[in-house]
Parts: C-alpha cells; sequence; structure tokens
DNA sequence: ATTTAATTAATTGTGCTCAATTGATTTTGC
DNA sequence: GCAAAATCAATTGAGCACAATTAATTAAAT
C-alpha cells in the first residue's frame, strides 16, 4: 500500500515517504521492540505473550483457532506452543473427537503469569505516549485495513 | 467496538481486543505478505525492496545511514546487502576516509531494477483497497507514532 | 603521544515468519 | 463401503530481526 497521495501516476511512487506500508512495517518493528524490557521480566517473548493472552481470555483453544486469532500458521505457532508448554505455561495434546487437532490448554502456572504480566499494558501505556484520540483512531483504521485485507483474502489482487 | 484508553484501568487490559500493537503488529505482516507474489516477480524480499528503493533515491549511502532510514541494524543489514551484492544490485566497499564506514552503491543492475519494479505501488495499491483519506490519515498516525517513539528513546519508559 | 572513549560493521545465537511439503485423519462423493 | 478430496499439525528451509559481543578504526582527553 504504497501511495498516499497522487504519487501513483508519478515516478515518486517508489520514494520510501511516500509509502504507506514502510511506516506500518517500522511503527510495529518499533513498538514489538518497547515490549521487551517488560516482557523480559515474564521471560516471554512479543509472540508468546499474544498467544498466552488469547489463552488468559479463552483457557482451551485449538492450535488452529489460535493461528486465526493471531494471523499466524502452523510453522510459526508449533514452535511457539512447544516453548509454552516447556516453560509449563500450556498443555498440548490431540483432540480425541478429531485427531488431526491439537488442543492447547492453559495451566495453573499460566494462568497466575497473567497477574504477573498486569503490568504490562500500562507500562506500554506510558511508554508510548499518544493522545487518546489518536489512538483510537490509530485503532479503528487498522482494523478497518485488516478487515479489508481478509474479506480480498482470495481475491486475484493482480487486476 | 473495544475502547482503548478506558481498558488501561480495568481487568481487561490484557485482552487481545483492546491491544493498540496487536493490529499494528498483524497489520504489517498481512500488507508485507500481499508484497511478495509482486516481489518475487523482481526477485527480492520486502527487506531488500525497500533497501533498494533508499538506493534508488540515494545512490551512494552508508551502512549506517541506510539502517537509520530502515530502522535496521547491522545484523539485519549485513545479510541483505551481501545479498543484493550477489545478485548484482549494489557494490559494498569500506569508505576510505573512515574504514569504520561502509559505503553501499547502486549498479547499473540495480538502477535497471527501478524500471521493473515500477509497476509494484500501483499494484499494491489496487490490491489493498483503502479510502484515500483513511489511506492518508494512516501515513499521518503512523508517522506521528514513530516520531514519539523516536523522540522518547533514551528515556526510561518504566517510570 | 598515549591512553581512553566512541563509533561502526560484522558475527553469533535465539527466535520468529512464511512458503512448501509431508503425513495423519476425517469428510465427502459416489 | 471406498476412493478422492479436504483439513490439520508438523517439518523443513530460507530469510529476517534483534540483542550481545567482537574487532577495527577514529576521535578525544589528557
Amino acid at each position: 500500500m504504497p501511495e498516499v497521495k497522487e504519487s501513483l501516476r508519478t515516478d515518486d511512487a517508489l520514494l520510501l515517504d511516500n509509502q504507506l506500508c514502510f511506516p506500518l512495517y517500522a511503527c510495529a518493528r518499533e513498538v514489538v521492540k518497547r515490549y521487551r524490557p517488560f516482557l523480559d521480566e515474564l521471560g516471554l517473548t512479543y509472540t508468546q505473550y499474544i498467544a498466552m493472552m488469547v489463552l488468559w481470555e479463552t483457557p482451551c483453544v485449538s492450535s488452529r483457532q489460535l493461528g486465526r486469532r493471531l494471523f499466524l500458521d502452523s510453522g510459526t505457532l508449533t514452535p511457539v506452543l512447544k516453548r509454552l508448554e516447556t516453560m509449563g505455561y500450556v498443555n498440548r495434546k490431540r483432540d480425541e473427537k478429531d485427531e488431526r487437532n491439537l488442543i492447547v490448554t492453559l495451566t495453573e502456572t499460566g494462568q497466575a503469569l497473567k497477574a504477573r504480566a498486569a503490568f504490562v499494558p500500562g507500562q506500554m501505556a506510558a511508554c508510548i505516549r499518544m493522545e487518546p484520540q489518536d489512538a483510537m483512531q490509530l485503532y479503528t483504521l487498522l482494523h478497518r485495513l485488516l478487515d479489508s485485507i481478509q474479506t480480498g483474502e482470495d481475491s486475484d489482487c493482480a487486476e
């Protein structure tokens, strides 16, 4: 999502400053980077943190569902979930009804971690100073973009 | 529509839907993913593409400057630039004035690649359907966030 | 001038991300 | 029933991304 202004038909469509995707990409990495000192205290990476977030909300979920929620596939989730299991935060077992499904369940230790993680959102909010209306607007626009990407999932982008 | 600001003081601050960072993170990955079919035609990854973008704009640049522009460090850039050199798009040599600096220069082949890449922004714009005013607003907010993160670079976020 | 500090790219190690493939399992068509 | 298709997680391989370290070089401060 390159052009923001009239750069579509002009030569500067390939200028970095005219890209919409690049600040999205850079921003995401910078913000995730800011999580690290806080998440280090919990021994979690950002990906592990958002996986735990889903589990705190839904203590029993299939790998498939988790992936859909986080926009991640099994190639990413499999090692993440194995590490969370090694750390004792989740259990992994096959669904007896359908052996293809992997069921991930939150352990007691995993549940207890939520209390220790409670400080993270507040600290991050203090770290990322942004006007509330800007944050709200950004939230809305990102979800709108995410929706539009998802709905156009199978469409041929090239035409 | 979940509330972003108020959730910070309540228990649901750890709900995935109340996060601002998560849609940022998910959106960035989804959009970069959409570049792939187009960039595949050029034989570039997204990271290589944005590096080339800087070089099309500034045909001679130090690794340090490139990193500052892309928010990437040498751990990421070194292998990326080596691959671009192998592909024949850039040359790498030390600065004679200061041997610590690596000077990256665009080759003829690299310059020629720009013409082949000219279709990418338009195709992506067609792929990511978004209202122009939304795109502009998103662009503004992302840059604002990026600036605020950068200015608060060395401050202790934890207090 | 010599030591000290700062700057820089490169290296290393860990972990994520994704495409493509594999193999097990279940569902569907007939 | 049974073959074909669909649906999963897991695996593999390539390429980021980043923290921490190393080594080379330059700049600064006696």
